[in-house]
DNA sequence: TTTCTTATTGCGAATCTTTGCAGGAACGAT
DNA sequence: ATCGTTCCTGCAAAGATTCGCAATAAGAAA
């Protein structure tokens, strides 16, 4: 099972043009066993645990290459630190809430729709594969809880 | 001139329920005379110049305030170090284009369209005053239609 | 104006992130 | 399996950003 993950994740490593190394499959490894966002320094403790040997260096650089091929997106919550989570290509959305710090998903319609009329109008094609939006959320306005959880 | 935007600053500081000070008069003051985006290092410079005895962590954590209250945007285009821009309030969000790096406005009746969109159907009330989108603009785009990841 | 409260600042030090470079590892070709 | 080309990595050092704390200055109140 293990073995799977790594096979897919070479897969995608090798898809992306990147070649597959212990120190790509282990911060891949980190960040697919971890759920939701996690901080750099998470991941660094995490694969400090799993193989001492990586440098720290080694890690942030393995990190923003994730990112550069879309196996991880990189998130800023407003004021807060950057945070990383493996997606490997899926298209998904986040709301932040500013005021009680949870995190939950947008619906992907609603910005591919805006995507597009962006496409429209401007001529300019949006990378929306990973959008995280601030404000504040229905339990936190007080108002309506229109919104069901997934 | 100088006079009018020190009062206007002034006033928008204490509104924003911040005491009036020094540093945050300076570092106002560079942004407001530089169009455009700039990163941190280039507004710790241009206050140095204008009064070397404010210090580098004061710098820092101005900008850090004048963003929570709103009157600086911090953006982040996609990689790169985080810019900062003067907008006191003003609604205005940009397009990003990766290839030639260039930014462009882009229309707020589409980013307000979108945000009541997803009020409606997730109560959540985004916060949409600043908003910048990675992508390809029209004329990077050129034939090509494809468009994979950042 | 003088006093009082407390947000801000400067300074030094800790922490986080990036960079240059030379040795080592991945992978296609032989 | 070995060779050769490039990409990656570890290491060390530089650079960027944040933090703790005591001293200072802003704004409110008297």
């Amino acid at each position: 099972m293990a073995e799977l993950h790594e096979h897919n994740t070479a897969t995608l490593l090798r898809s992306a043009g990147r070649r597959v190394t212990n120190a790509r499959l282990h911060v891949a490894h980190v960040l697919q066993h971890h759920n939701g966002h996690m901080t750099a320094s998470v991941v660094l403790a995490g694969v400090a645990e799993a193989d001492a040997h990586i440098d720290q260096s080694t890690v942030y650089r393995v990190l923003a290459d994730l990112r550069d091929s879309g196996l991880v997106a990189e998130s800023r919550f407003g004021a807060g630190e950057a945070s990383y989570e493996w997606v490997a290509g899926s298209n998904h959305h986040h709301l932040h809430c500013v005021e009680c710090g949870e995190t939950v998903p947008l619906d992907g319609e609603l910005v591919s729709d805006f995507s597009s009329k962006v496409l429209e109008s401007h001529g300019f094609e949006t990378d929306t594969t990973h959008m995280v939006l601030n404000g504040v959320c229905a339990k936190c306005r007080g108002g309506s809880t229109t919104f069901s959880g997934s």
